[in-house]
DNA sequence: TTTATTTCGGATAAATTTATCCTATTTATA
DNA sequence: TATAAATAGGATAAATTTATCCGAAATAAA
């Protein structure tokens, strides 16, 4: 469904989403061990979160990865997806046409955009602050 | 969502259906002209419909891939799908946890689990002669 | 039985995704 | 200002997916 890079992003997002919200500045190495994820690949996606705005890196000694408190419940899942994975998953043809058209439908296109948009649905009303809290409570896991 | 082969999987099925439905047996030539797929690449594909009872293939001179006329409403996408791409699109944890578990939950799996539930009642209520018949009568394309 | 046709299957190559490594740049503190 | 710590970013490698090629096996028809 997802690519591994966006799995790894969401997930390193949720962990940076749990330690701002403890004013807790937090290193790819951490991230990396706490989310399962290869360190310097995960390093490389948090930098394209950083440039899409959805984090915030601090450079040099004492830096880290953060993201800033009162930002936590207006990021969406969407836009973690699509800072890394693009927007396919929600316009593309499920059969791979070109362009998915009203007018010119793939076999599938009805069924298919019933179920693309409830996945956007989905992704567009989830919020880090959402996933955050299941994680702070010990409700949901990031790892095994 | 689903990997290329697959998306060439499901579309070759469905063209093949629509020829046996007039009695007419299709090669991998015809078969990647009219979905516009890589030739060789899509008769590896169908050699797995094959294995997995989706299609039957008849070698020799006025060979070809068929389907019996009296299955095709029979099959499903779920089984398409299951054929290439296996069963992680209905099974798997949506952020790459080993395993979907609802004791182990990942962040997302409550939400994740609608749209993938709903992915696998879409694909196990669509059959191919459902699909073959949007072809047939010029609503649904394979290609562009 | 020979020939032409066609799928099967293994080997290989290209492209993309995933992953690692190393150096440059930035920054807080001593 | 010097030093240590940390992200940025380019180069490269490994793994997986996608794609191609070619000979073997099967089959219908001449
Ligand atoms: S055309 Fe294929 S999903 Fe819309
Ligand atoms: S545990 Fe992740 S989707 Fe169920």
């Amino acid at each position: 469904m997802f690519s591994k890079a966006c799995e790894y992003g969401i997930k390193a997002a949720i962990f940076i989403a749990v330690n701002s919200s403890e004013n807790n500045r937090v290193s790819p190495k951490e991230i990396s061990e706490e989310i399962d994820s290869p360190q310097a690949f995960t390093a490389k996606i948090l930098q394209a979160l950083v440039k899409n705005n959805v984090i915030k890196s601090v450079r040099g000694a004492y830096g880290g990865f953060e993201i800033d408190k009162d930002k936590i419940a207006t990021i969406k899942l969407a836009q973690i997806v699509y800072a890394i994975d693009g927007d396919g998953i929600y316009n593309g043809c499920g059969l791979g046409l070109h362009t998915c058209n009203e007018n010119h439908p793939c076999p599938v296109h009805d069924k298919f955009k019933v179920v693309r948009e409830e996945l956007r649905d989905m992704l567009e009303n989830t919020t880090l602050d959402q996933l955050a809290s299941d994680i702070k409570s010990g409700v949901s896991f990031l790892k095994i």
